[in-house]
RNA sequence: GCUGAUGUAGCUCAGGGGUAGAGCACUUCAUUGGUAAUGAAGAGGUCGUGAGUUCAAUUCUCAUCAUCAGCUCCA
């Protein structure tokens, strides 16, 4: 019986009885049978070498998919696994996935500790191991063969792993002398892995639970090409240089002091400077949407939180309470501003024509965040929130939460954040035990989110377990340099806290009702936020930070007056900067002391008065030629284009 | 919080049981027609903190604090 393969490319091939991936590749062509690492088959990724028997939609699986890379990855944990096992015999094996960059194993090396000086040897060893062409081969085995195979070698969290699968299912797959049970699958053989770098060695929890017994996690990377690794390496230490940590310190942005207390930043000058253009940026937006300010106080009697339920969630990990001489009185640093913004709403009564009411703060709050998580700017224990409340009746909710939508969307498009992630988090599918309110209002606010960003055309991706205790969230994820997502924009509907400081408006029909609250930060908070921003527009600051961009030098007095023409040409271009008078002990102060700092020097002498140019140094580059006025003006605009549009947009009316 | 690593000048880092080192940055002076340079001089450190071992600790041991990577957590 003959099957038919389709290709993507819509062309169908006949094979007889059954053909794997890698026929099908030899079949193009040979230069594609090198390539190939994977084939989808329906759908499913097989194998290159897993036999085809019937009639399918083939796609054949190169390091240019993300799948194909995906299985290069996991094959390459196996390679590592190999490693270990042949150099450090007893070791028991977790679990060894493809992560985004990579792959990862957790193991058990038992009482000895693994050291980062060893990962060369482990790294010599992959590559010996990949030298050999390795063919990992696939079999299907019985649970009690799977069992008896890991009884005898030892392995309880490969056992533990077996006990949570279906008999009939389990496969296991060996290259070399190591054998793991694996569902694949994998590369043809090892000999596709070129080039390699361990990259990281920590520690991780086995099955991802504090209870357990923590493993070693050792990070590794590999590639088809020792190009590549090259590249990739390039590129991580390209990246590492515009963390916010760094730069923040190198632009005097903000600091921390072991004095003050870990995770309370201290803003600079400068970087309060950032922090209010972005506060007044978004002031005026939300002005116009509606937005009233308000100011609440730092702190709050701990009734407030025990009324918000947030005292029963966090009490016990916040900063305690601070006392006053009144025994029974208690006070709480605000970890949150909404009880505080609830309080407001119950001033007076409220009728139906009132809502919505959009309370906003930039409220600074306090959370003891456990000592690990710290990290820069980020996470951090003192924070200011771009917070508003949006108390609204229940047929508007979907509508108010679009409009935030809009907001966001406006906050980040302003400032440059083409590529973010927009997750809807939901409760946990299984365990409701740290969610309050009924399942009726959380399903009623799930729903509502979710259609609310299809209404809108936000393409989004579901998380479950991710929501917060009173209510799904819309959250916005943005990758640092390094690829760390973290949270900025979060969108979140709550029908709870409402309830609990029992909100109430009169409604048209002169009947009491209970209004639904929108909570709502596009940035986030103002840490995060420039952050994040710090390391998008990363060496840019500081010339927008300070107004002196290039020094104009002219040769000598005699060209003094064209240095001044240049000047104010430049000026007009809105390029700041210093005219060193070079003939003067002015001028040589600010050079000495000035220039260096500026990132232009603009040199102008005879030849350049006599052809209508400058001669240009940029700090670290060197000398970048002679070129004409209008030339320089495009190319300064080029290398600080996202600096002039954060001003701008800052600047300008919204 | 957990596992592992790190902490020496403003910054980046070397060193090592017995006067504390470099580069960059800083201060002063000189020099500068292709130039953020050069020359000279100078200042700057209880070697994160505390205890222990020792004749002697920045170095070894322990504790503690902070930072970094990852895990767990993130109202």
């Amino acid at each position: 019986m003959e099957i038919k393969i389709t290709l993507p490319d819509g062309s169908v091939r006949e094979y007889p009885q059954s053909v794997t991936g890698m026929q099908i590749a030899l079949g193009i062509s040979e230069g594609l049978a090198r390539n190939v690492l994977a084939a989808k088959v329906n759908g499913q990724v097989w194998d290159a070498n897993r036999p085809i028997d019937h009639d399918a939609e083939v796609k054949l699986l190169t390091w240019t998919d993300p799948e194909g890379k995906q299985t290069f990855w996991h094959s390459s944990a196996h390679l590592l696994a190999e490693a270990l096992e042949s150099l450090y015999p007893g070791t028991k094996f977790g679990i060894g996935p493809a992560i985004e960059n990579g792959f990862y194993y957790d193991v058990d090396f038992g009482d000895r500790t693994f050291s980062t000086d060893e990962l060369p040897k482990v790294e010599a060893k992959m590559l010996e191991l990949a030298r050999q062409k390795e063919t990992f081969t696939r079999s299907e085995v019985s649970k009690a063969e799977a069992i008896a195979y890991f009884t005898e070698k030892g392995d309880p969290y490969k056992l533990e792993l077996i006990e949570g699968l279906q008999d009939g299912q389990i496969t296991f797959y060996q290259q070399g002398n190591f054998i793991d049970l694996c569902r694949g699958p994998h590369i043809p053989d090892t000999g596709f892995i070129k080039a390699l770098k361990l990259t990281n060695v920590a520690g991780a929890y086995w099955r991802g639970n504090e209870k357990n017994k923590m493993l070693t996690r050792l990070y590794g990377i590999t590639f088809p090409k020792e190009k590549e690794l090259k590249e990739y390496l390039t590129l991580l230490e390209e990246a590492k240089k515009r963390d916010h940590r760094k730069l923040g310190q190198e632009l005097e942005l903000f600091a921390f002091s072991e004095k003050v207390g870990k995770g309370l930043p201290l803003w600079l000058p400068k970087g309060a400077l950032l922090r209010d253009r972005l506060e007044q940026f978004l002031k005026k937006a939300q002005m116009k949407a509606g937005y009233q300010p308000v100011v609440t106080p730092h702190i709050g009697s701990k009734q407030l939180y025990v009324t918000s339920g947030h005292y029963e969630k966090y009490g016990k990990d916040s900063f305690k309470p601070i006392q006053t001489p009144d025994e029974d009185e208690e006070f709480l640093l605000k970890p949150m501003n909404c009880p505080h913004h609830c309080e407001i709403y119950k001033t007076r009564p409220r009728s139906y024509r009132d809502l919505p009411l959009r309370l906003a703060e930039f409220g600074t709050v306090y959370r003891y965040e456990q000592s690990g998580e710290l990290h820069g700017l980020t996470r951090v224990r003192g924070f200011t929130q771009d917070d508003a409340h949006i108390f609204c009746r229940p047929e508007q909710v979907k509508d108010e939460f679009k409009k935030v939508i809009d907001l966001v969307l406006y906050v980040f498009r302003s400032l440059g954040f083409e590529h973010y992630t927009a997750q809807i988090s939901l409760r946990d599918r299984v365990d409701r035990s740290k969610y309050i309110g009924s399942d009726e209002l959380w399903e009623r606010a799930e729903r509502e989110i979710m259609e609310a960003a299809a209404e809108k055309g936000l393409p989004t991706v579901i998380e479950y377990g991710e929501a917060a205790f009173y209510g799904p969230k819309l959250d916005f994820l943005v990758k640092d340099a390094i690829g760390r997502k973290w949270q900025l924009g979060t969108i979140q509907v709550d029908y709870n806290l409402p309830d609990r400081f029992e909100l109430e408006y009169v409604g048209a029909d002169n009947q009491k009702h209970r209004p639904v609250m929108i909570h709502r930060a596009p940035f986030g908070s103002l840490e995060r936020f420039v952050a994040v921003l710090t390391e998008h527009c990363a060496g840019n600051f500081p010339l927008w930070l300070s107004p002196e961009q290039v020094a104009v030098l002219p040769i000598s007095e005699k060209y003094h007056d064209y240095a001044q023409t240049v000047f104010a040409a430049l000026q007009e271009d809105d390029i700041r900067g210093y005219l060193d008078d070079r003939d003067e002990k002015i001028g040589r102060k600010i050079r000495d002391a000035e220039v260096k700092k500026v990132p232009y020097m603009l040199i102008v002498g005879e030849k350049e008065q006599a052809d209508g140019t400058i001669s240009v140094r940029k700090k670290g580059e060197g000398d970048l030629g002679s070129m004409s006025l209008a030339d320089f003006a495009a190319h300064f605009q080029q290398q600080i284009k996202a600096v002039f549009e954060v001003k701008s947009l800052l600047e300008t009316e919204v």
